[in-house]
DNA sequence: CGGTTATTTAATAATAGTATTAAATAACCG
DNA sequence: CGGTTATTTAATACTATTATTAAATAACCG
């Protein structure tokens, strides 16, 4: 009856954790409450997944791949870099959007529970590796038609990953502190992305005198 | 006996308690663990402070408060607009630099638990309306002598905030990721300052044709 | 159908944490 | 000193959570 949702019932699980993670965390995030979202009785939630630990790595991998392919799409891309770059910051921020849980889920845990990173560290080696080594690449190019000024993969993505994350990162301070509404940040999240591209590009000018 | 600190029991308790907080965040931390480092019985916590909560409140209060002036010192400071921009840039990077924890713990609490901001809100709004109202007036002259292109307030902070505070943020995830280890950071965060204060600076000249 | 396996549920053990109560001890003050 | 108050502790109620066990139900297959 009411609807022949056998065995997908693990999925429907995974469904409710994943949400009841992004919105709690690991520490607040019950099995009694992901349970209840899914509407099923708790002891089930344990049947397929054995431990709380478990079934939170069912969801957390599978988002931090999300993360980190959003920096690999664009990369392997071939248009001129600060082309490329811009289409890079554009679309790494356009996912945070859609995704705008992710970012907190992922610093909390790893900071609160570093023995994650690990795990995740040699499953995600080979993709992050590559994303560097594309980078390089593509920056030295630049660097050799005069296009950009030297500087290291590691500093350029994290100045972008500084500048996209905070914005969803911070969204929730703002929102209260500043009286942010929904459909402000909208707008405020369409300057912040300009900005940052901006800011991006700029900080590469070739030379400068001060 | 044993060094005869009666009545700071209170103070102690806070130390801890603080530690304790930044270590964990207000949900991992437990009243009993803060006793066992303050080296007293946990019915004593609650003696003092009541509920868990209260504790908390006595504590994140005052880092929250650090965390703010960290932005109000060098702003009322007569100074040329841009000495003046690297010095709150520097300064702010500084104080972070020596509170490392504090960031997170703020982002954590007000993400998981957004009632505490309008508590803080009040308590904190003639601060945040000064610095607002100081640096207002001080992009409005730079503006007017061609030092700096427009920008609102709100920008300019959120930029400076972002790229600061991320690289405290995303130290324990780069640790691990990047095997960058302590003499490293330290390196690293050299850079950051540094590639900061160049990033503001830059996004803030007056007109550049593309 | 009848038996076997998979799924689901109810009951409950085990643990850990917050908070309260009442008793013990120490500090204070006339 | 003796009595009052403040501080500290032990015992424990209460709650919430994870996880296990055993029983009930459903699905599957010969």
């Amino acid at each position: 009856m009411e609807g022949n949702n056998n065995k997908d019932m693990e999925e429907k699980i995974l469904k409710a954790a994943e949400a009841v993670f992004l919105e709690k965390g690991y520490a607040l995030a019950s099995t009694t409450e992901i349970a209840r979202r899914t509407g099923c009785n708790q002891t089930l939630v344990h049947y397929y997944f054995r431990t709380k630990e478990k079934l939170f790595e069912s969801v957390f991998g599978r988002l931090v791949e999300l993360f980190i392919l959003s920096f690999h799409g664009v990369i392997s891309q071939d248009l001129p870099f600060r082309k490329k770059l811009t289409n890079l910051i554009d679309t790494h921020f356009e996912f945070l959007y859609e995704n705008q849980q992710i970012p907190f889920l992922i610093l909390n845990e790893l900071t609160t529970n570093p023995n994650r990173i690990l795990k995740l560290k040699e499953r995600f080696s080979p993709v992050v590796k590559e994303i560097f080594s594309h980078l390089s690449q593509d920056i030295e190019q630049a660097v050799k038609r005069g296009e950009i000024r030297t500087i290291a993969p590691f500093e350029l993505l994290f100045s972008i990953a500084s500048l996209n994350i905070s914005v969803f990162l911070l969204r929730p301070v703002f929102n209260r502190i500043m009286n942010v509404e929904n459909e402000q940040f909208q707008n405020l999240a369409r300057k912040r992305k300009i900005e940052n591209i901006e800011m991006i590009l700029h900080s590469l000018t070739p030379l400068q005198e001060k």
